[in-house]
DNA sequence: AAGTGGTCTAGACCACTAT
DNA sequence: TAGTGGTCTAGACCACTTT
């Protein structure tokens, strides 16, 4: 009665406890999500109706739809309209590498530091001025930095700014180049979005130096253009460093997840 | 009346259209992304409450409510129990990188064609016995491939696997070891899931040989670990590429987002 | 025709934050 | 205390797929 499949499906949790802290919705997402963990729905298999989990849950057709739709979103499931939903089948290509391992790097003040190499204004040559939509010898900034993590350098940025007279250089430093505020978020709200692009490369004599490792070297290069709110380039740049810096890792597939941090569920 | 703030607001949308095609959440989610585009929220604004879009959409509570929760789960706004809904900072941090380029290789019938060098038994040493949970000197399989996109060398693929009695080598290759399934997501309904890294690397000689290059070369590295619904190490390898194959590209902050495609809204 | 997912309503109550 | 987001209900209607 109180079971969603037949009579010997082993469930943690039948009856949903509407006391309990976590949401109706997130208590049927995660008991539909522990029954596809422990293989009682596999890959294509289809799950029970809404109207059969609205049952048997004894929730609201609402609160069911929330919680499949959860499911949807997070990947677990797909949902097809008149014939049901199915567990999705793992698939490698919906894999995503986040940058937030990054960002840690950059909120631990405790051992992080900016050394500015150079910075001076420097005509666009015509790579630049493409970049940034200006005209080529237009003046633009090139700015060199070196990050220290504990000391070691770690990442090498370099970058061109738009000369904006209407933002002046100082503002621009501290807002545009701010690598902290990019990567935490709060500040530059001059930025409106950016283009991100990720490769490996082969470090040059100069980066391998500034890095303190010995040639030939690999390394990671991430290149970003960053956009104010008129939609206009106001930033190119890239940074560089050693391969066991940046080593991205990520899951796929059915897995557990921790619910109560997720998406929508808090 | 119509509009969302004062007079002067210069909306596309001031009404949503019940007969048009996109459910109403999403014509009012996109309405105030649009708003949010156009710079009339910014970064850390608050938008209207709940109540207000309730009033000037003319539409449930539950709808508008599901439009804020799309605008959040996209990260275009945070909100905040008690005090509002806010435009979000742009993050760096939450930019993320999908694997979906590397899909299409292998969707790709044309021109992609995978050469097995090598397969054959061999005993596990301590380093492959761990990582695929097996005892020391217990017999795993040994597979190298080399992967060719329109005759050109692009993937080379070692790995090991668990040579379970229980699923018989010729279905292992088939499944657990089928590449193509393995990123589209068709077949291997043998893996539960993975885990993956993703670094830079200097290419061995061999490595660099294989792919036709020449030393020194930088290159990409896929690792990945799969397992079984029981949760139990199958496989392990990884793919070396050289640099030019792996470029991972993404964006973030408020970019403009084709609405109709996107992750529950169809 | 029956069953499925998808949308939407018009309220209710709650927990939280600001004042 | 008033306003905010967050959850939930018990139905309704629709579009679609399957039989």
């Amino acid at each position: 009665m109180s079971e969603l499949k037949g009579g010997r499906a082993a469930e943690r949790k039948s009856y949903v406890d509407r006391a309990a802290g976590p949401p109706v919705y997130a208590q049927v997402a995660e008991c539909l999500h522990q029954q596809i963990l422990a293989g009682a729905y596999r890959p294509g298999d289809r799950l029970p109706s809404e109207a059969m989990l609205v049952a048997s849950f004894k929730v609201s057709p609402m609160t069911v739809r929330r919680a499949v739709n959860l499911l949807a979103s997070q990947g677990i499931v797909t949902t097809a309209r008149g014939s049901g939903t199915f567990v999705k089948e793992v698939e490698l290509g919906t894999a995503a590498f986040y940058l937030q391992d990054l960002t840690q790097l950059f909120s631990h003040e405790a051992g992080t530091l900016i050394k500015v190499l150079e910075a001076r204004f420097c005509p666009a040559d015509e790579r630049v001025a493409r970049k940034l939509a200006i005209r080529p010898g237009e003046r633009a900034i090139y700015i060199r930095r070196l990050l220290l993590v504990r000391g070691e350098p770690a990442f090498y940025h370099r970058g061109y700014l738009v000369n904006d007279p209407h933002r002046p250089v100082i503002e621009a430093e501290l807002e545009v180049t701010d690598l902290k505020g990019l990567f935490q978020g709060s500040g530059s709200s001059l930025i409106k979005h950016g283009d991100l692009y990720l490769e490996s490369t082969l470090l040059s004599e100069d980066e391998a130096r500034l890095l303190n490792l010995t040639t030939p070297a690999a390394g990671m290069v991430l290149e970003h253009i960053l956009y104010d709110f008129k939609n206009a380039p106001v930033s190119w740049g890239w940074f560089v460093c050693p391969s066991r810096r940046l080593r991205l890792q990520t899951r796929f597939g059915i897995e557990k997840s921790e619910w109560m941090r997720d998406e929508r569920v808090r």
